[in-house]
RNA sequence: GCGGCUGUAGCUCAGUUGGUUAGAGCACCAGGUUGUGAUCCUGGGGGUCACGGGUUCGAAUCCCGCCAGCCGCCCCA
């Protein structure tokens, strides 16, 4: 207290607010979170994959390594704050030692190299977690988020098992948008390959190297940037090409896949492109999600490290819900052997954003039931009844802990039940009911005195005909739930 | 980093050309009626009107600044 650090008394308190691009979460929000994680989480084992998670932060490096020049500017640096050396550093080039990750795939590969040999080949991993982008928010986009990512690593290599795994993948994206709600008029999903893309704007006279990049970022700018500019904007890298003007200028090079490509492609463009995606296409038939796929050749997404299949999960009036691809050297610029990986990500803003638009999200009430946060049973006792009254504290506490009333171990939660009591003054059965109500508890358990109760089922609004002893009323909750 | 719009109670919003002590509904808390589920009535807490300056006898209201949010640009891993 004499402390001459303190601040001086007549300091009023600055009143701090969330950073902004963050959220706070309130128990609704909180347990949309808690719904999401477990849909993503549940897609995810279904089709095979196994949960891997690593640090939020790494070196501020690792992030250099897959050339992103963008992604420095963009990322939250983190430093121990206990070298002054590392402080000093800061100060003089602006880059801290560590930084928040913007993404996974670093980390994945880190991971994935340093255990290569001992990981099942291939190998099928996701996550779903928090990331962190120093970005202007703005709809769809925020500065923590969540996302939830899945990867194939490893296999043969193949042109037939890359088909397959791409395809799976994919699988997993779509069953994931139908495990939401959303049909097959919702979404879709645009695909391309990197490696057909450049071989066609070789074919319109783009030349490899500076050309190729500028190209493939102009095709990824189309809708977003006018067509004028883009033309302008190639010309002026040098790029003559009229094919690519005609791409960039919205020539459709857009089909359905269960579609009649050469009606709208023409012959020759279109057995081209058969050949190239046949194996792909073959594969996300079997795996049923094919009606959901189209080609779309003009999709080439900024990431530098893509290099085969590309596909981005679309859906009208938002921007991409999901994103990913191949990326077959990228284990290996980590250090790791030669390894073929396919992988997306799916971030919850957008993904929040569309169920709204369509309506499919839950509301809260149903949020918290689905998170299993309503209470089994709220335990009251009769009006006027002072000795119920004196009860309800240890019935809840005896609910709660489970079975024959003994203490169990705190990570063995077998028979304990959700129970609430209420913390208001009144005593009327009626305003503890409406309360019980309100939370959505499915009993109502009303004390009538030390031993006996009755169980009030809140879902069909009826008495249960007998009274319940206290000694059994744990047993006879657990069957009747 | 740049531009546009918006900031009044936990939420949705009123608030007259600048004029008493800033309001309503919902939510929350309490009391009453009813009496073992949603009704109804009454009362209560809660706002330095985002924040800081300025003009004025007087500012939620007008001016400037600033912060935050939203929308867009840039960028997108």
């Amino acid at each position: 207290m004499t402390d001459d650090k303190a601040p001086p008394t007549s300091a009023k308190p600055r009143k701090i607010k969330a950073p902004r691009g963050t959220r706070d979460l309130y128990p609704a929000e909180a347990a949309r979170r808690r719904w999401l994680m477990e849909r993503w989480r549940e897609v995810s084992i279904r089709h095979g994959f196994e949960e891997v998670d690593g640090p939020t932060y790494e070196e501020a490096d690792l992030y250099a390594v897959k050339s992103g020049e963008g992604i420095l500017g963009e990322l939250f640096q983190a430093f121990s704050g206990k070298s002054p050396e590392e402080v000093e550093r800061v100060k003089r080039d602006g880059r801290a030692g560590y930084a928040l990750r913007p993404e996974f795939t670093p980390t994945l590969a880190r991971m994935y190299a340093a255990k290569a040999n001992t990981l099942p080949k291939p190998c099928k991993w996701f996550m779903a977690g928090p990331f962190f982008r120093a970005e202007r928010p703005q709809r769809g986009r925020l500065r923590e988020f969540l996302q939830w990512n899945c990867d194939v690593l490893g296999g043969d290599g193949t042109r037939e098992q890359q088909a397959q795994l791409d395809a799976e993948l994919i699988a997993v994206c779509v069953n994931f948008m139908r495990s939401v709600g959303l049909d097959d008029g919702s979404v879709r999903v645009a695909i391309n390959d990197r490696r057909v893309l450049t071989n066609l704007l070789l074919e319109m006279g783009v030349v490899r190297g500076a050309q190729m990049d500028l190209a493939l970022r102009l095709l990824d700018q189309i809708g977003k940037t006018k067509l004028s500019e883009l033309v302008d904007r190639a010309r002026s890298g040098g790029i003559t090409s009229t094919g690519l003007e005609n791409m960039l200028s919205g020539a459709d090079l857009t089909v359905a896949m269960d579609s009649n490509w050469e009606l709208q492609l023409g012959d020759a463009l279109a057995s081209q492109l058969r050949h190239d995606f046949q194996p792909l296409i073959a594969c996300l038939q079997e795996v049923g999600v094919s009606q959901h796929c189209m080609v779309c050749t003009t999709l080439a997404r900024g990431l530098a490290y893509y290099t085969g299949t590309v596909f981005e999960v679309i859906a009208d009036g938002e921007r991409a819900v999901a994103g990913g691809g191949r990326y077959d050297n990228l284990i290996e610029l980590f250090g790791g052997p030669p390894t073929p990986a396919v992988g997306f990500a799916m971030g919850d803003v957008v993904l929040s954003l569309l169920l709204q638009d369509k309506g499919l999200m839950p509301s809260d009430d149903e949020l918290l039931g689905l998170v299993r946060q309503h209470p089994d049973v709220f335990v009251l006792a009769e009006e006027n009844n002072e000795e119920a009254e004196a009860k309800v504290r240890p019935v809840v506490a005896m609910l709660r802990r489970g079975p024959g009333g003994r203490d169990t171990h705190p990570t063995d939660a077998v028979g304990g039940l959700h129970v609430r009591h209420s913390y208001k003054a009144t005593k009327k059965v009626d305003k503890l009911l409406a309360e019980a109500r309100r939370q959505h508890a499915r009993f109502a358990v009303i004390l009538e005195g030390t031993d006996s109760c009755v169980v009030k089922d809140l879902r069909t609004g009826e008495l249960w005909p007998e009274p319940v002893s206290l000694d059994n009323l744990h047993a006879r909750l657990v069957v009747a739930l």
